[in-house]
DNA sequence: GATGAATGAGTCTTCATTCAT
DNA sequence: AATGAATGAAGACTCATTCAT
């Protein structure tokens, strides 16, 4: 996959940049294609025409339909995963205030991203799933990914003593899974301005850390 | 739609009823057949071989394909409606202890559904919605609907006084549907018998109930 | 395959012979497309046009190109089977008139297959072939049939001492093969009147025997 | 075409050889596609890839696809030519132990063409054929040249005394024709080694020359 | 009302060929 | 002369829908 740039000529170079370039570009209007009319109705000729380039030529880049999406929902993934991490990595939460504080900047991270482009969550979550049962259960994996990341930062505050120990860890996982989807979900019903979005949050993530949360 | 029965032979109600019998039976087999292999890979024939009948006589009783799935969703959407109200029905809950009775018998009728007939969520939330935008739309509602339906139980608690009264009701019914859609989900990847399912529900509840229960 | 006529009503008797009868025009047309511009140039629309059916109407009766080729093939295998049995049967003839009048019967058969209908040898030599690895196969077993057919007249010849004792027999029965193939490719070039095609036979087979006839 | 090497350069000489020899690379290349794969399976690219060449490449030294197929059967007729002919020139035997070793060499040299290298018969009987009319034409022809040249050695064997003068001289280099045919057909089936194949070419020619011999 | 054969529009996909670099 | 990305025409195949019986 890496590619040995060293033994490359500057034409070779160059050549190979706008290649990526282009398979880059036939993943977004692919993207932009599929949360528009779905994948179903979308046509490779329809995603060519965006990008003012022949049939013949998306197929230069991808081996077929099938595999476009698959590139789509990659590119879907890794920002999805780049939300959920970065520096919020599960277990570095010391105290019920930074846990709060650390949950609201995943929870901001998550909404900016399915905010930002509405589109992310008509593909994920409406359109991909009906494609076959592989992309499925790709799209399960992401949430049990989600899961699991819930479920080490629970863990970890509750072995710090700040977040009750009678709780069911996995429960609650669940419970912030399912927070994230619905959010995504009725944002595709009524966008909300973003000051509202912030207030939400604060509101949501108050009720599920006044349910877990130590007592006295 | 509605048939005037008083003025129908007893030959011709038969008949209503052979067709009315059929009618379901299309789309039962519809049904069965979207959940096992989508939507879009189910063709008329497919249907119409589960009742050994000829992909015509399909045509005689709907008016499309489309029409089909207009039909199975409407199944889908009594059920789920059935499953939220019956006994259940709002502003009937006096007491926290009520309310924490109220939201468990909710949540073990919703489970029930979804937990007999995995076919539902799949349906539901991911063959279902990939077909049109209308479509689409009517999932939404139904998320809609549940939502309204938490939003207006949880203002009564507050009204009431045992739930706390600076609780984002709006985003707590959120966290609600979020919460089903979540265990719908997680359902179709693991089976959980039905003691942990059970378990599971309590320590969601719980966790919800703690996080708005009023203090004191 | 066979299909069980006495359960059937009349209705679906007619049916099935209507359908019966269209397959067989299919394969027809196809063979004669085939035979008129090749495998590769001719499209299903071809077929279909010939018979003033849709393309759509072609996959009705056959699962697809390859799958038509296949039974025109399996066509001219029995035709030609048909030929080379009947009562030409090996080891039915007792003295060297005997031998020389059944190969005479078979080469007049087989010259009747092919002269009949020139576009058997120009479908099964010269276009088939060139389709696949299997259907290549095909062709070859025909051809080692026939081999093997004229193996084993010659084998009885010889033991019934009509035949020269010293001859190679496979080699003969090779011989023999190429032939027919022989005049069958000679005869896509220029077709000759049938009373030349018998001059033709008596020759070739007066060559023949008089090569492998035991002297005395 | 001809090039006026008298009036090049050393340069120019230099750069028409390598041209000649990268022409003469592509017609093995492809014919070795077409043998492994067919012609219509055989892609230009797969050619250009044989040969660590791009595609617009092998435009540069041909027409189009069809123009190569036309010099790879240029390039067999070539050899089959000169198998047939070199010192093998038709009446030059002058009694029948002559034209039996004359035949004999004949018989050699065809089969160690076809036998040093299968892929001659297949793209030559299987492959070609099915291209164009135009294209079997060309190997209708050399089946006649093959004939031509069986002819004329008969003709003057008869003249000379030593074969029968009873014989169909034109059926007979039929059989000829025919046993090439045959012998190479049923080598791409079942590869022979070199001391059978000896064998069974002198047990072919025996059959062959016993039949036409004068006798006494 | 049931049938199921016929329809043909609609798409994906391939690949010979071109041409700007 | 070599390159290889872009082209787009062409064709196999599917399947919702119709309609004569």
């Amino acid at each position: 996959m890496s590619i040995d740039a060293g033994s490359m000529t500057r034409a070779e170079r160059k050549r190979a940049e706008q290649a990526a370039q282009l398979r880059a570009e036939i993943v977004d209007a692919a993207f932009a294609e599929f949360a528009a009319v779905g994948y179903h109705a979308t046509t490779i000729a329809d995603i060519a025409r965006r990008l003012s380039v022949s049939p013949g030529t998306v197929y230069n880049y991808f081996k077929n339909k099938r595999d476009i999406v698959d590139h789509v929902v990659s590119r879907l993934e890794a920002q999805l995963r780049a939300a959920l991490v970065g520096d919020n990595a599960p277990g570095t939460a010391r105290t019920l205030a930074e846990f709060r504080a650390q949950t609201m900047r995943i929870a901001t991270a998550v909404d900016a991203l399915f905010y930002a482009d509405e589109r992310m969550a008509r593909v994920l979550l409406f359109e991909v799933t009906a494609i076959d049962a592989t992309m499925t259960e790709r799209v399960l994996a992401m949430f049990d990914a989600a899961h699991q990341i819930s479920f080490e930062s629970l863990t970890d505050g509750a072995r710090r003593g700040f977040l009750r120990d009678d709780v069911d860890i996995g429960a609650t996982a669940d419970v912030i899974v399912g927070v994230m989807i619905s959010a995504s979900v009725r944002n595709l019903r009524n966008s909300y301005p973003a000051a509202d979005r912030q207030a939400w949050r604060e509101a949501a993530v108050g009720v599920l850390i006044e349910g877990i949360a130590a007592r006295g």
